[in-house]
RNA sequence: GAGCAUAUACCCAAUGUUGGCUUUGGGGACGGUCUGCAAAACCGUCAAACGCCGGUUCGAUUCCGGCUAUGCUCUCCA
């Protein structure tokens, strides 16, 4: 068996994943921030660490899953107005900040089932841990790597610096940043333009507050991932994920946070999933090019030609390797759900044949590999166990697709009598059902959106093709055709099939 | 300015090579199966892809050097 290995952002090189604790592993993924609905780039991140997971829990790992909603301190502008993100939206919906929260928690939570992920094993919030952040705070000041000015605290990145190495992670040079970073107002309060807020006095106005030993005030945007993720995983855990945007700077932040109260840099693997483009450009509040996720799935965007559904969704980024790129385009929205059918129809056939297989053969494995094509059944075999090696590759999903879109001829062939059905033997064939169902359902998350779940429509359907059946054997076509012209109209595809059987899809 | 990507067959896109027929999706084309006819679906084929110039090599798309083009990041951001 492989060793899984995973690309590891801080060192820039693939690792082999051994965890802290044998058979444990502890994965902390920045959330959102509830200030507003969530758009197509924020699926990737919670997609790809979804399946990170589901793979994870298929090893056999038991995964602590600690994944965040950010619900207060997370400034719009840094500075500026030293306004609070949550805050500022409330005024403006005429919402109490909490209400706000709660309106886009939920949003949130229901697109993450829509996208089938699972839920984490915890989803602390920002504004629940106020008195960790503190305590952090406290320690990076007695440790003499943080000031107060008029309330507020900064973290000293310059003293950081000369002794641990900062930048590290997002491969940045503090005299770089020093020439780069942007001009704010409010910076006459910090020693030095890099250094970050820790605590941020509150303005009177500010509805968001929290009392501390430096006044009244908010919680900087980099220490609640660092106070969450030490309360809930420890001084070190194991894996660190989200988007690559965040390296920089909350992640380095978060590096030196954790290294002064804690001596370490908090995870020993960073993960970090690439960006959704829009045209070449990413997708993000600042460019205003985001499609928001109900804009998605109801197709109500203007850039959108028709409405896609999560699992296309899903699927798209699924093809594309989790550190690459992905640019949006209908077209390439249009391939997956394309795709996506083709793939999961061969899968509900492999299902029924694998059945049969198993209900002629209840012994399963006992019976003897009689391959009636032996090329072919290694041949599947091979792509089969080839799966495994593609996701301990650094989770490449996109090799996964393709070698099971290669046995999707296969699968068809056997229906459609091109192959012989005892071309493959009965162990092969079960192999195949199990895989398939391992792959697509529980490590890739994908899962069948049945349109017909209807129980009165079923019956309606089911009626109707039976009559259609009756007519077209006594050669009444002028009926069935007019059943099945009709159904077209409504958008409802008749199949006839090669048995004789009809199925129905809606298009 | 600094850093980093990308350049793929008829078209669009994904994936990849410790250097020797890599693979996949969509579009399109052609042939076939099925069918009362159709549509759809399915099967097969699309014969030599890997930006340009050099180098190393028996051999480079893959390694090295250079060049061109395009794009992204360096601010909040998934």
């Amino acid at each position: 068996m492989s060793q899984l290995k995973v690309h590891n952002s801080y060192t820039r090189q693939k690792e082999v994943f051994t965890p802290i604790t044998p058979g444990h592993v502890g994965m902390y993924v920045c959330g959102p921030t509830v200030s507003g609905e969530s758009h197509l780039g924020h699926a990737r991140p919670f997609i790809t660490f979804d399946f990170i997971y589901r793979y994870l829990l298929h090893l056999g790992y038991k995964v602590r899953y600690v994944r965040n909603i950010t619900d207060a301190g997370h400034f719009e502008e840094e500075g500026r107005e030293a306004e609070d993100k949550i805050a500022k939206k409330a005024t403006l919906e005429k919402l109490e900040p909490m209400e706000l929260v709660q309106k886009y928690t939920n949003l949130f939570h229901w697109a993450m089932h829509q996208f089938n992920n699972l839920d984490p094993s915890i989803e602390p919030t920002a504004t629940g841990h106020i008195v960790e952040q503190i305590g952090m705070i406290e320690t990076i000041m007695k440790e003499g790597y943080a000031y107060e000015v008029n309330g507020s605290v900064y973290f000293d990145v310059k003293k950081y610096a000369a002794r641990y190495p900062y930048g590290k992670l997002s491969g940045r040079v503090l005299d770089d940043l020093l020439e780069t970073t942007r001009d704010l107002d409010g910076q006459d309060e910090k020693h030095n333009r890099q250094d970050f807020a820790l605590w941020k006095a509150a303005p009177p106005e500010h509805i968001m507050r929290w009392k501390s030993p430096w006044g009244e005030g908010f919680p900087g945007w980099h220490i609640e991932c660092s106070a969450m993720s030490t309360k809930y995983l420890g001084e070190q855990f194991d894996i660190h994920g989200g988007g690559m945007d965040l390296q920089f700077p909350h992640h380095e932040s978060e590096i030196a946070q954790s290294t002064i109260c804690n001596k370490h840099v908090p995870a020993r693997y960073w993960l970090h999933n690439n960006m959704i483009t829009l045209n070449g450009r990413k997708m993000g509040k600042s460019y205003n090019n985001q499609i928001r996720l109900t804009e998605m799935f109801t197709g109500t965007h203007p850039l959108l030609l028709q409405p896609y559904s999560p699992m296309t969704i899903r699927f798209f980024i699924l093809q594309t390797h989790y550190r690459s790129t992905l640019d949006f385009s209908n077209e390439a929205l249009q391939a997956a759900e394309k795709g996506l059918k083709r793939l999961w129809e061969a899968y509900e056939l492999l299902k029924k044949i694998a059945a049969e297989q198993t209900a002629l053969d209840p012994g399963g494995t006992a019976s003897p590999a009689t391959a009636g094509d032996p090329a072919l059944d290694d041949k599947v075999r091979k792509l089969l166990l080839e799966l495994d090696e593609f996701m301990d590759d650094d989770f490449n999903t996109a090799k996964v697709l393709a070698n099971l879109f290669e046995l999707v001829p296969v699968i068809n062939s056997l229906k459609g009598g091109q192959i012989r059905r005892d071309a493959l033997s009965p162990a092969t064939l079960q192999m195949m059902g199990k895989y398939f169902t391992d792959y697509l359902e529980n490590i890739l998350g994908l899962k069948g959106e049945s349109a017909g779940d209807d129980q009165k429509l079923t019956g309606v359907m089911e009626l109707l093709i039976d009559i259609r059946k009756d007519a077209r054997s006594r050669k009444d076509y002028s009926t069935s055709d007019k059943i099945r012209n009709q159904l077209l109209e409504l958008g409802i595809v008749l199949k006839d099939e090669k048995d004789g059987g009809v199925s129905f899809t809606f298009a």
